[in-house]
RNA sequence: GGAUAGGUGGCAGAGUGGUGAUGCGUGGGACUGCAGAUCCCAUUUAUUAGGGUUCGAAUCCCUACCUAUCCUCCA
């Protein structure tokens, strides 16, 4: 398998540190509000790559940290008179409900940064011991200029940025580009540390978490392209600098933005305020709608956004998605494992190469097409359905329901083909609507019915 | 000013040297209690522009123009 890693800036075949141990982290949300698609984006990318690593074999110990502390946090709860652990722990709740909605369900630990403030001294400590830190009159900040290979991940000169391009810059740094360890304070919220009460910067969090967990060094590190710089630079410094190693993470992959098509064309973002939350698009669009819409595009390429788009591709799924109802009825072996039909090489090989799930949905694609054509044998029909289950298992784009709605479903259907036939059309239309209602939707075509989930 | 990714049909979006995937949309036909879906046919010269390399370029090189993004809030 290989994919684009950002540090190589190239397509990198990938290769564990342990045999089939992977440890993947992914830097999750600052919880201080509901997440957006663009939040989405990433988050259903590195459920498919777990997921999709499980199926192949591999044993992946997907890490995820929380920003439970944080600046927008603290004005959120001061805003509305409120705790900031209110604050965090509301927002941190919504954001597990929306991971269930969107099926996201390979994270086997997310982290709250508070959880981890002894370690995060306890790294501050060291790095100063080194030599890498200096506490100043506001803060702890990290002497950038001690690490040779700042700016080498986001492929910046820093003799030809400019400082303060959008941000104002700091007087009590040394260097512009030096960033905060820790931030001296002593209102809400604060910690004792041995350079006086305050909170964390935004960067040790992260390898405060990953080090307690995978040590100085692990495999994988996700997050979206605009954590790469200064976030993800950062952290390489951090952590290099106490561990001595070459490495922080071995791969770094980075998504591309959600850019927002709402007359003009930006990357959709809070502060923009041009944002479309997941709970919103949850009242019109299912879970694997919106994993379908996102993983119908490389990971490396932006993609546009606007309802009309989402609507569309929207119209892309159901077909996908019946051809899967339609094989789902057909009465077909339904272990996947089962080495007689095995899923057809194609979807693999899209994976395989820089993780192309939208080549995957294209061959879906054809699949579904030579599905409705017909004349296919029971062996490519029992095939074809084995690589949907296949390529569902890290997609999970198709709904399905428990074997007891299904029974009850079929029965319903026959029923009103009995009306159908007797050629009282007023109840055979009571039942399609009440189904309807439901959630079901049915179609007649030639002298069968068919079914699917949709909505 | 520096850096990164791009510019492909009406729309979204693949494709790194050998007539351009896939989905949506549109027009026509078949099927049909209705609805919907599906099938068939069509959408006949879609690769930002201009140069260059090559037997051959969307793909490699150069120039220009354009878009998004980063340069310490950000998925």
């Amino acid at each position: 398998m290989k994919f684009r890693d950002t540090l190589s800036g190239s397509l990198r075949e990938f290769v564990s540190i342990k045999g089939n141990r992977i440890r993947l982290f992914v830097c999750g949300p600052t919880v201080y509000d509901l997440i957006h698609m663009g939040n989405a984006r990433t988050f259903v990318f590195f459920d498919m790559l777990a997921r999709y690593l499980r199926m192949r074999g591999f044993e992946v110990f997907y890490l995820q940290n929380i920003t439970d502390v944080d600046d927008k946090i603290i004005k959120k709860a001061e805003a509305g008179n409120i705790d900031w652990r209110d604050v965090a722990d509301r927002y941190y709740s919504e954001y597990l409900t929306d991971c269930l909605y969107l099926g996201i369900t390979s994270v086997n630990l997310h982290a709250r940064a508070t959880n981890y403030i002894d370690r995060i001294i306890s790294q501050i400590r060291r790095l100063i011991r080194r030599g890498y830190a200096y506490v100043s009159d506001d803060g702890v900040y990290y002497d950038t200029s001690k690490f040779s290979d700042y700016g080498k991940l986001s492929k910046q000169k820093l003799d030809r940025i400019r400082h303060g391009a959008r941000v104002d810059v700091r007087e009590s740094k040394r260097k512009p580009e030096d960033f905060a360890l820790w931030k001296f304070s002593d209102g809400h919220p604060s910690w004792d540390s041995p350079w006086g009460k305050g909170r964390p910067g935004w960067h040790i969090e992260d390898t405060a978490i990953t080090e307690t967990y995978f040590g100085s060094e692990y495999d994988i590190h996700g997050g979206a392209v605009d954590l790469i710089f200064p976030h993800h630079e950062a952290e390489i410094a951090q952590m290099r600098a106490i561990s001595g190693r070459r490495f922080l993470s071995r791969y770094w992959i980075h998504i591309s933005y959600l850019l927002f098509d709402s007359g003009n064309v930006d990357k959709m973002s809070k502060s923009l305020g041009n944002v479309v939350t997941v709970r919103e698009l949850s009242r019109k669009y299912s879970g694997e709608e919106l994993r379908y819409f996102l993983l119908n595009s490389r990971y490396s390429s932006e993609l546009l956004f606007s309802e009309p788009i989402l609507k569309s591709s929207s119209e892309g799924w159901k077909r996908l998605q019946k051809a899967f109802s339609v094989l789902s009825s057909m009465d077909l072996c339904n272990d996947m494992a089962c080495a007689k039909y095995p899923p057809f090489e194609k979807v693999i090989e899209a994976m395989e190469n820089n993780l192309d799930s939208r080549e995957a949905i294209a061959f879906l694609h054809q699949l579904a097409s030579s599905v409705f054509q017909g004349d296919l044998s029971t062996e490519d029909l029992h095939r074809i359905y084995h690589t949907f289950l296949f390529a569902n298992g890290f997609l999970g784009i198709f709904r399905s329901v428990s074997g007891n709605t299904e029974m009850i479903i079929k029965q319903l259907i026959e029923l009103r083909n009995r009306y159908r036939k007797a050629g009282k059309f007023d109840v055979s239309d009571d039942i399609r609507n009440s189904l309807m209602k439901a959630g079901v939707k049915i179609e007649d075509s030639g002298g069968d019915t068919t079914w699917m989930m949709i909505g």
